[in-house]
DNA sequence: ATTTTTATGTGCAAAAATTCACAAAACCCA
DNA sequence: TGGGTTTTGTGAATTTTTGCACATAAAAAT
């Protein structure tokens, strides 16, 4: 259908969620999937799913269902998945190092071509997973020369706004951030946050409640 | 007021975004603060704040604001965050690594006091952190003498149900799953999952979407 | 060839969440 | 004391999101 739709953010997100059983799916050599079984194992109700992916297309056979690699092939398309992305990481601490070195990325696209940090002392040290740790200073030039066009904020607090806005005014214009503060960027940068202390928030609100 | 009103899950999830800015103007000693200077540090409506916060009781004073401390400690009330909690990790790959090690939660009152992984050469050895590294086999009997009320999953995606099984059969009854996929759980587990990844798709579609 | 079965795509209603807009209350100052 | 100012608390309107329920289409069975 040709109209012209708002999509709905959660429905951008939910796409992303469907694509991992989809992955299993695919590799386990499954052909065909309903849309009640990926809502299923999303958590989330099938005319859900298939609104979502009405809103794109129509990608499935009535009484049939969805052919596996051909949705797979459609989300990716649509999320911009279906290509790889440049990474930076700026904190090389505990989680900036595990994050570096943690598989999902890599497997999923997502490479990380530089790291930084601040410490004096850790600049210019090899890390194990293959990159030189660069100062903070050189953000501007190897944003440039390295094509980077996402940043990861793994720093202390203190430290997160200034060094988005470093990013940002390198050419960056998308940020996933890990530290515990709400980044504030115009609205051509998008930003991410991933705050664990949230979560876990969320979770213990839950528990006291229901005890 | 005395009305039972179901509060909204978004709410819950923006009371914890509000005490960050709150404890660092308590830090600052600031001693007063508008719903309008709150949303604007959070990204939200101004009228959201004082609704979320209409849900549990009347904290402001008209025409002055919000006394920081008293709201600060009425929000930790709320959440249940004014107490410790006792956690374990499962999976001590390097993100399960990294959080150990993490000032922010330990900063918050979450503890780990045990930690477990299937690999046979790591169970016996001291993690940095100070805990000994248990073999998953033990999960059950520490969850009960240590009193361990959350479960934080950092296993590869192949193993992170099979563990929470054995977490929800030992008693617990709040996951924080950092592997990318669905848990399921029955009704009486809570479970938050953190998915680098999922953001990360979420970040690309608006870069591509928008250039 | 016709009926039955199955599962998608979607209009519409319901539910949930957000935002507006204003009365109510507290403070300030003359 | 009273008018002006400020900012909360909240009813109502609006917007967004979800989910039902069924027409539609394809395949399978008879």
């Amino acid at each position: 259908m040709g109209k012209v739709t708002k999509i709905p953010r959660p429905t951008i997100e939910r796409l992303a969620l469907y694509s991992r059983p989809l992955e299993a799916f695919q590799e386990s050599g499954t052909p065909i999937i309903s849309s009640e079984k990926i809502a299923d194992l999303c958590g989330v109700n099938p005319a859900q799913v298939r609104k979502d992916l009405a809103y794109f297309g129509e990608f499935g056979v009535r009484g049939v269902g969805y052919d596996v690699k051909d949705l797979l092939r459609e989300i990716k398309r649509i999320l911009a998945t279906d290509r790889t992305w440049r990474l930076c990481i700026v904190g090389m601490g505990n989680l900036g190092s595990a994050l570096a070195l943690n598989e999902n990325f890599r497997k999923r696209g997502y490479h990380f071509v530089a790291a930084f940090d601040s410490d004096p002392a850790k600049a210019g040290m090899k890390h194990p997973c293959g990159l030189k740790i660069e100062p903070i200073g050189k953000i501007r030039d190897l944003v440039k020369t390295l094509k980077i066009e996402i940043g990861v904020i793994t720093t202390p607090p203190g430290k997160a706004q200034r060094v988005a806005d470093l990013l940002m005014d390198a050419g960056i214009r998308a940020i996933l951030n890990f530290a515990p503060i709400q980044i504030r960027a115009p609205e051509c940068c998008v930003v991410e946050n991933v705050d664990f202390t949230l979560k876990l928030e969320n979770l213990v609100y839950h528990l006291h409640k229901s005890s």
